[in-house]
DNA sequence: CCTGCAAAAGCAAATGAATTGCTTTTGTGG
DNA sequence: CCACAAAAGCAATTCATTTGCTTTTGCAGG
């Protein structure tokens, strides 16, 4: 999928491409992820499969791309009244939402995709946004906020490695991991 | 491929899945991770494809099974004199070779196997094991070494997501997560 | 507005992978 | 040595994938 860049906004192209997300994100709710096939999504989107072979190549960059979709329609970072706050209850809503059943495999698609189409770091961009949304909160309230990148180190990496290669943790691993980030920072 | 536990040694079972997967191992080193197909890996094996379909039902099951293979098959971690120095030389080392393009073709074939099957747990388990080593190492030697939990939250995690999200980080990276986890402990 | 052009979608045939019922082989336990 | 169960082979069938060609679409220039 190089041609991301290149859709014009209500164009055909645009068109189909929300036509065929879409027809995913309903057969996602209604079907086994091992049972989707590329016809069916075609059937589903009213499109011929042909179009969606050549616009997405394979089966698992198309889920790729929907779940990345997915993926950034979070909800912007509560506000507690600081920064920790903040950054605990992202935590936790990470943890919760990446390691539930729908979120990991939502992780899975993303990484799974051959091509690596970038959608990997898209997500991480989209996270460190989000970061640096609660970090310029707390700048405003005049404190001390972690770096972008020891957030990313201390918070998010840790929780992602525990998703995909153990088991997923609990709300009280996420705060955990705040507070010793918060505590080498102290030091 | 639940029925990993119930081979015997020696068996045909045995010899085929030996054969399967050394045949994967060649096509690997010769083929597009893209091209190689079931039927392909059959006829390099010398095996009929329904035994692989029944066998590992899929082909991303297989090629999972065969990259955590691989995984394991790292060497024991370097005794440099100290805890610090081993898990900084291991650290180094497990940046270069996870962040590797084949190392990282083989940790997106063990995400992406669709059941599951528990190699990304057996991943982490070996990680453990050889910080364990490590560990156990300098507790002989009488020195303070970080619980294996804190080593996997403050150094393995954070790479496995620089090398997923984002980009395969360098040496110096690695041995700064070292450092960080050292001054955090200590304090 | 109309017309031409390039890009994308549809169609359909052909290719080859996945699935499955049945048969044969293999190795272990009686 | 024999019987039995598990796994492998075989072959026919189904279904996904690929591809050449045709049709549609939407934008640009006249």
């Amino acid at each position: 999928m190089e041609l991301r860049g290149g859709i014009r906004p209500g164009g055909r192209s645009a068109r189909v491409q929300a036509s065929v997300h879409a027809a995913v994100g309903r057969l996602l709710a209604r079907e086994t992820r091992a049972s989707i096939t590329i016809p069916m999504i075609a059937a589903e989107a009213g499109v011929t499969p042909s179009t969606i072979y050549r616009r997405w190549g394979e089966l698992q960059e198309l889920l790729s791309d929907v779940a990345v979709e997915r993926f950034r329609a979070d909800t912007p970072p509560a506000d507690t009244g600081s920064g920790r706050g903040d950054l605990e209850a992202w935590a936790e809503q990470y943890v919760e939402e990446m390691g539930s059943a729908p979120g990991l495999a939502m992780i899975r698609d993303i990484i799974a995709a051959q091509s690596g189409s970038g959608n990997a770091t898209r997500c991480c961009t989209i996270t460190r946004a989000q970061i640096e949304e609660i970090g310029a909160r707390a700048s405003a309230r005049g404190e001390r906020f972690p770096d972008t990148d020891a957030v990313i180190d201390g918070v998010v990496g840790p929780i992602m490695y525990r998703i995909l290669f153990w088991e997923s943790p609990d709300a009280e691993y996420g705060r955990g991991l705040v507070a010793r980030l918060y505590a080498g920072e102290a030091g």
